[in-house]
RNA sequence: GUGGGCGUAGCUCAACUGGUUAGAGUGUCGGGUUGUGGCCCCGAAGGUUGAGGGUUCAAGUCCCUUCGCUCACC
């Protein structure tokens, strides 16, 4: 356990915590969310909106997707991944062990890693966890992901099992290989490594437990927001924590709903990162303070008001639900801009203020309110 | 004017020699979407088969009349 992550403020009523994760690139603050930068580039919303306006101080890119395209080639000759897609903060990239659950990318799994299909030439190849941390050093973010495998959910218990000594097993070739590699373009580069297990909490903790004592610089969970029950992952990420030591930064990867964040952070989690808010934007799914929304749906035809009235965003102060509605339904690019930009502020503001009200010692009822609030289903 | 072709869901089209309750895509209206995908998935509504008459146990289909569109030739 490295000393990346300090706790600044603990709930008095609950395990919510501010704090502070350090990276080679600053400073960013907890809980935080990170938007999904897959390829090097938030869907639909730019670096300038991103830094200037919305203030993120942190994203996650995809190893996996990176090396297909454009290559470690390119972009070590750019000077890492920070170079070559101009972002000066803090940045993860997550190996592509999330892809292990898309049939069209995987070919097979065994002990030595997945064999990935790469959909451009069609050629099948190994990435296994040593290859995968190469990638990843390669790149030079500032934390890189261990290799995992996760089963699709309601897999048996067995199944759960296995997956889990895998991952493990796979961590520690991750661990050798990232103290082995001489680091190219960040030498401070973090590594956490992700629990398995399901919702089965015997099999999370252990498996939570074995990757700490690796020596992670993080023990993360993931595999979640992929038919789990939302209470039973709350349970597993408290759990975890009660094993883990307290200056273990709880990343819990894939979640991004406005409720699922909150408790979430209730229970512990410091962080987060998911593709949710920007897809459902551009699904037409928009989150506001009294639920959400559907800009398609014909009810937001003829409406003047905004998308969310309690919202301070460029795209609520300026634009109406009629004009979003409009650009939605007739593909114009800059409705999935707008919305996108819209949900990425609203979970970003949502993130400070849990923040203020962990600082302020009033977590619990903030979230009581937002939750009131987002239950009101008047939209 | 003469001859041919075509009129079926909002739109584009299916329906073998007449034979269950006229289907599909798209669009419309709902719901889903979480560490690549601008997609995709699920459900619902929507038809006097241009109109009128006839033959038949039975007509979107065959016959007659009529209206509309279209092509060719005068």
């Amino acid at each position: 356990m490295s000393d990346c992550f300090e706790v600044n403020v603990s709930s008095s009523s609950s395990f919510a915590r501010s704090g502070v994760l350090h990276t080679a690139h600053g400073r960013v603050l907890t809980p935080f969310f990170m938007p999904v930068a897959t390829k090097g580039a938030v869907k639909f919303v730019s670096h300038p909106q991103l830094v200037n306006e919305l203030c993120v101080e942190c994203m996650i890119s995809n190893a996996f997707i990176n090396y297909l395209k454009p290559g470690l080639g390119l972009i070590e000759s750019a000077g890492g991944l920070h170079k070559f897609i101009g972002w000066d903060k803090s940045l993860f990239t997550d190996s592509g062990g999330f892809q292990l659950i898309l049939d069209h990318f995987v070919h097979k799994v065994t002990n030595k890693g997945v064999f990935f299909k790469n959909p451009f030439d069609k050629s099948i190849e190994l990435i296994s966890p040593t290859k995968a941390i190469h990638i990843q050093n390669s790149l030079g973010s500032d934390v890189a992901m261990c290799l995992d495998h996760q089963p699709l959910f309601g897999k048996s218990r067995a199944a759960y099992l296995d997956s889990a000594i895998r991952t493990i097993e796979w961590g520690l070739e991750c661990k050798k290989a990232h103290e082995e590699n001489v680091n190219k373009t960040n030498k401070h580069q973090l590594l956490f490594g992700i629990a398995q297990g399901g919702i089965h909490k015997d099999i999370r903790c252990k498996c939570a437990l074995a990757l700490h004592k690796i020596g992670f610089d993080a023990v993360a969970l993931g595999g979640f927001g992929i038919g789990e029950a939302q209470r039973d992952m709350y349970a597993i990420i408290k759990e975890v924590k009660k094993i883990l030591p307290k200056n273990n930064p709880t990343y819990v990867m894939g979640i991004g709903s406005p409720i699922e964040i909150l408790n979430a952070v209730e229970n512990g989690a410091d962080m987060f990162d998911s593709a949710y808010p920007t897809r459902m934007a551009r699904h037409g799914l928009i989150f506001t303070s009294e639920g959400p929304i559907k800009i398609d749906r014909a009810v937001h035809k003829n409406s003047f008001f905004p998308l969310d009235k309690n919202c301070n965003c460029f795209v609520c102060r300026n634009h109406s639900r009629a004009y979003l509605h409009h650009l939605f339904k007739t593909y114009e690019q800059n409705g999935l801009m707008l919305l996108s930009y819209h949900n990425t502020y609203f979970i970003t503001n949502l993130m400070k203020e849990i923040r203020l009200s962990i600082n302020e010692n009033r977590f619990e009822s903030f979230k009581k309110d937002f939750e009131k609030n987002y239950s009101k289903k008047e939209n």
